[in-house]
DNA sequence: TATTGTTATACTCTATAACTATA
DNA sequence: TATAGTTATAGAGTATAACAATA
């Protein structure tokens, strides 16, 4: 990697491909063994309000899902004490959900297992490989984020 | 990475998380932009019968659903042509089922989507970031095989 | 009697459309 | 009139249990 030259667009196709596929073998195989009592869209919901409380609406858009059912999945979250409901300070027709101290435990919980099959695998890399995969899941996230 | 001590478990169980998060969210973007009118699980068993006629109890068990589910997948599979049901030589009671002309090219128009988002996005990357990522897939290839 | 596959039934998640309340 | 959220209803996918045909 010491040429100036990009490599030809067949060559970044092929490594586009091959990531893709091991990216979605990964997801499949970790979701797999780490089956909790806590649908993956539960998971995915409670991740976000851990960063911070949310409105339905923008948990909706995040989740690419509609509102609807954004309002089942946070009904649910309220039902079983994961997250709660509040009230906006200015704005009446919105609703803020937060994340409870039982959510933030079962998210501990799920990222552990989940984790668990990763790490497992992971424990035999050695440091250099480990930066590799550090820097290229650096790479991926500002992808992801775009 | 110039030292010979390894990084701890918890530096590595963090790296393993990220990119546990960035596999997952990539997968689901992936998935999310190629979206054709097939839905996931009948792509995933259309690329199961492009390598080779299956049994339902054989594709219910390498898709780890229920034989029943399997039933209705491969129903809707035939109702659209891209799969078709054939007798087995020898004993009455299986089934065999097979891709079609219009299964493989519903395959190869799906791999193609799901090839182009990610390509696309990897347009911008310096030879450099290419790389990593080619390593770091090398690696990861390694996990998933194992 | 065991195995392969289907049908019956119910539950979950999802979406669109219609409705309520606030702005 | 527009927006945030809910409720109503329907569609698709899944599972378990019960059944039919064949081995």
């Amino acid at each position: 990697m010491s040429t100036s030259t990009r490599l030809s667009g067949s060559a970044r196709a092929h490594i586009a491909n091959d990531l893709r596929l091991v990216c979605m073998r990964i997801s499949r195989r970790v979701r797999f063994e780490s089956a909790l009592d806590a649908p993956p869209h539960h998971v995915s919901v409670l991740a976000h309000l851990d960063r911070g409380s949310r409105s339905p609406s923008e948990l909706a858009e995040v989740e690419k899902v509609s509102a609807p059912s954004m309002t089942r999945t946070v009904a649910a979250l309220v039902e079983r004490g994961l997250a709660e409901r509040g009230e906006h300070p200015t704005d009446k027709r919105q609703v803020v959900v937060s994340i409870t101290a039982a959510g933030r435990a079962l998210l501990a919980e799920t990222r552990a297992r989940r984790d668990a099959w990763l790490s497992v695998r992971m424990d035999g890399f050695t440091d250099e490989e480990l930066e590799v995969v550090r820097r290229a899941t650096e790479i991926l996230e500002r992808v992801v984020d775009e």
